[in-house]
DNA sequence: AATAGCCAGTT
DNA sequence: AACTGGC
């Protein structure tokens, strides 16, 4: 998933409460680096969007879940006075402002960017000029500092998509690609490509063997026609640059290589959005299952989960829970 | 009390 | 090997 913040619903009557609200949450977690109040004011926000009405009060707002005493006061102050004194105060922050620009780099973290604030580093020139402080990946996120902050337009995708596939499936037919993300939920822009790949022969238990750490490097080798930049390469996982060419900007690509038996609850997981994952894991749990990026398994009575349900498809991750089957489109909450 | 595991880099 | 930072 990108940096960048979601695309504001459009029909949502609540979004001016949702931007101060997203904009505290970026600052708990850049700034003050306290996830947790990040956590509450990311909920708050996405569950005023889904809110079907305008919110009219404070305390309107505290009967829904997520939002408390101190949401509901800042909805007030907002409804009454059209701003938020923190959020002035933020705004007025110098070194808030700085360490919120330095996290917009790919790489930069909370903890990172308060450290090059401490070296004196303040602007993107800056850190231009100190590439010495940087590593590898924080370098990358720099060169192409403007390009991954675009939305990546449907169509660009699916090119990208089209060049992936062909380029994989003339390495090996048997391989299966699939681009997840907000791509395969229909969505017409996303921020960053997200590949899971799978071949019959790569299985579980075949990590001791080794011989799918070079099959990740040859897929990347039989993509050097669009991957420019390589941020980490693993056995299972690449994360890079790619560019479907030269009058496209820079985009972030990763690539999952999956074994066939995870391979549809990879696809699931990495498909999101994360609200639809959050809830088809708690009806999985209802359900007596436990679900995630790797498998299905049965919890039994004693409460400790068995063997992981042997899986063909999305559709039986969906049948086996007991959950109607929504389509990628559906999936976007 | 609050999603989780992979990768890179450091100690 | 354990820890940190980022995604």
């Amino acid at each position: 998933m990108s940096k960048r913040k979601n695309p504001s619903d459009n029909n949502n009557l609540n979004a001016d409460f949702c931007e101060f609200l997203m904009e505290l949450s970026d600052y708990e977690k850049n700034v003050s680096r306290n996830i947790h109040k990040f956590n509450a004011y990311k909920k708050a926000a996405s569950v005023l969007a889904s809110h079907s009405k305008r919110i009219q009060s404070g305390e309107e707002a505290k009967k829904l879940n997520g939002i408390g005493e101190k949401i509901s006061k800042k909805i007030d102050e907002f409804l009454n006075t059209g701003k938020l004194k923190k959020l002035d105060d933020i705004h007025n922050d110098e070194n808030a402002q700085i360490i919120s620009l330095l996290t917009r780099v790919s790489g930069i973290g909370p903890v990172k960017a308060a450290d090059l604030l401490n070296m004196g580093i303040k602007s993107i020139e800056d850190l231009r000029n100190n590439k010495n402080k940087l590593n590898h990946h924080q370098i990358i996120g720099l060169k192409y500092f403007e390009d991954f902050e675009k939305m990546i337009p449907r169509s660009e995708v699916r090119e990208l998509e089209n060049v992936i596939t062909k380029e994989i499936k003339n390495l090996d037919p048997q391989f299966t690609i699939t681009i997840c993300g907000s791509y395969r939920r229909g969505r017409s822009e996303s921020g960053d490509i997200d590949a899971q790949v799978t071949h019959p022969t790569l299985k579980l238990g075949d990590n001791k063997n080794k011989c799918h750490e070079k099959l990740l490097k040859n897929i990347i080798m039989a993509l050097k026609g669009c991957i420019t930049d390589v941020i980490s390469m693993g056995e299972t996982k690449f994360m890079g640059v790619c560019r479907l060419s030269n009058n496209h900007p820079f985009r972030r690509l990763d690539i999952r290589l999956i074994p066939k038996e995870q391979y549809y609850c990879a696809v699931l997981y990495f498909t999101g959005s994360d609200v639809f994952n959050k809830n088809m894991r708690s009806h999985a749990l209802e359900k007596s299952f436990t679900l995630n990026e790797y498998s299905l398994r049965p919890i039994g009575v004693t409460g400790i989960p068995g063997e992981p349900v042997q899986i063909e498809s999305e559709e039986e991750i969906f049948d086996y829970i007991d959950y109607p089957y929504q389509k990628p489109e559906e999936r976007n909450m």
